[in-house]
DNA sequence: ATGTAC
């Protein structure tokens, strides 16, 4: 660890103010001493530089997949003031409610006689890879409803049930979405995207549950043993992209108006009430319902796959949960024992409210939200409980997923997408790509091991265990 | 993440 960093707990981290000059609160991460040695210092110093923006609360916060981002660093959480805090575009990321979706199914592995079929036919119903277009046509007027509505429009639309909304974050759409801050750039890239998966490390993964840790959680979530299930990781595509890259350059003008200091220009940010900062606000929140639109659309193309291929009924596959890892949302949280409504930006890193969050389901209001956390290419993923720890430690966060150690440079000098390919393969793992390149620089050698980063929030208490996942196959952009 | 550079 650099010097300077006091270590206040078994896996938690202190970087004191001072640290960086201007810092206004400290920060504070959680490691353990496994991960603590691939950490870049960069990422530390971003965590740092998140400290001196106006109006943070009490910590800029990181979790163990930490890592160096735009701006802000990824695995990263900072709530501001509404009175006297700020906005920033690099707090939520380009690909603004990037998250993930769980659905299970009622077979087990040994019913799937033919998974390369399966994936096949997967992979043909969900648009995959850079510039992927949606087979079914959206018309203009839609987009905006897709904007307003979220997950709400594509159940409205035929793709899905009422019940799945109830299993959104926010109910699959934010309220505060702005449609006039959306360019018309943004909207032209996201009419022919919707239902379509993206590349990077958005995939679409068919996968077994291997192990159950708490019964009950598990029993509440309905996740069981030996279980078929299917994970959609995915978010905005390029109108995200877009409304990123246009507000960004109204933000970086409005740093200088409102003359804020900045220790770097990547963290471009404006008054949480200032026009341009409610614009961006709308805007991010109008791509992050498109975001949940998309997730709607590919489970419903995914289960109607499963209906096709095995005759089960559509209904017999809900929806676990959906989680936003790459968003900026207004909540209540008690601050030193009052009630106050904080700006809880959560740049992949994923809301983890406990038991009682007003936005729980009623049967799901005794344990506390699922919280989904995908695993790299071919290693496990998990789910997991909110709690009431997250709740007063860290507005209610914690990790994302297992976090980069190589870049996608790096990896492709050093692996191939075949041999990635044939590596998964040999393990049973069937890896479906529109292309070797694809492969490679998602291969799991390149992320930090994701057990060991859901380990250190499980002991800290900041998500509890429920279930692992084990990949049978994967879909990858 | 991204019509992976306007």
């Amino acid at each position: 660890m650099p010097d300077g960093i006091i270590r206040v707990g078994t896996d938690e981290w202190e970087i004191p103010v001072g640290y960086v000059p201007g810092m206004r609160v400290p920060g504070r991460f959680f490691l353990s001493e496994a991960l603590a040695g691939l950490l870049e210092p960069g990422a530390l110093q971003q965590l740092a530089n998140v400290a001196t923006l106006p109006g943070i609360v009490r910590y800029s916060l990181g979790m163990p997949d930490l890592h160096w981002g735009y701006g802000f660093p990824i695995g990263g959480v900072g709530a501001f003031s509404l009175d006297e805090g700020v906005i920033s575009p690099g707090g939520v990321g380009f690909d603004i409610n990037c998250g993930v979706r769980l659905f299970t199914t009622p077979l087990v592995r040994a019913d799937i006689k033919k998974p390369r079929e399966l994936i096949e036919s997967l992979y043909r119903a969900v648009p995959t890879g850079v510039g992927a277009k949606s087979t079914a046509k959206i018309p203009k007027e839609a987009l905006l409803s897709m904007m307003v509505k979220g997950a709400r429009w594509a159940v409205e639309t035929g793709y899905g049930t009422t019940r799945d909304l109830t299993r959104c974050e926010e109910g699959g759409a934010m309220n505060d979405a702005d449609i006039r801050a959306v360019s018309e750039k943004a909207r032209a890239r996201g009419i022919p995207q919707g239902g379509t998966l993206g590349s990077g490390n958005h995939f679409l993964e068919l996968q077994e549950v291997s192990e159950i840790y708490d019964e009950k959680a598990a029993a509440a979530f309905g996740v069981k043993m030996g279980q078929v299930c299917c994970m959609i990781h995915c978010g905005s595509r390029g109108l995200g992209h877009q409304v990123c890259t246009d507000h960004l350059k109204v933000l970086e003008t409005a740093t200088k108006r409102y003359n804020i200091a900045l220790p770097d220009r990547q963290l471009a940010c404006a008054p949480a009430g200032s026009p341009e900062g409610q614009a961006y606000y709308g805007a991010m929140a109008a791509a992050a319902n498109y975001a949940w639109a998309n997730r709607q659309m590919i489970l419903h193309a995914a289960r109607k796959e499963f209906v096709r291929m095995f005759g089960m009924d559509y209904e017999s596959m809900p929806l676990v949960y959906d989680v936003a890892h790459n968003v900026a949302k207004i909540e209540e949280h008690t601050v030193e024992g009052r009630r106050a409504r904080l700006l809880v930006h959560r740049k992949g890193a994923t809301r983890s409210f406990g038991p009682g969050a007003p936005d729980l389901p009623g049967d799901l209001a005794a344990i506390g939200q699922p919280v989904i956390i995908p695993g790299s290419m071919g290693t496990s993923s998990y789910v997991l409980a909110g709690t009431a720890t997250a709740m007063e430690r860290t507005f209610g966060s914690t990790c994302h997923g297992s976090g980069r150690i190589m870049s996608r440079s790096q990896a492709k000098k050093k692996l191939t997408g075949k041999e990635v390919a044939d590596a998964l393969l040999a393990r049973g793992i069937i890896v479906r790509a529109p292309n070797e390149a694809a492969i490679a620089d998602e291969a799991p050698d390149v992320y930090k091991p994701s057990s060991e980063v859901v380990q250190v929030v499980h002991d800290a208490g900041l998500s509890t265990l429920v279930a692992r996942l084990t990949p049978l196959g994967v879909i990858k952009g």
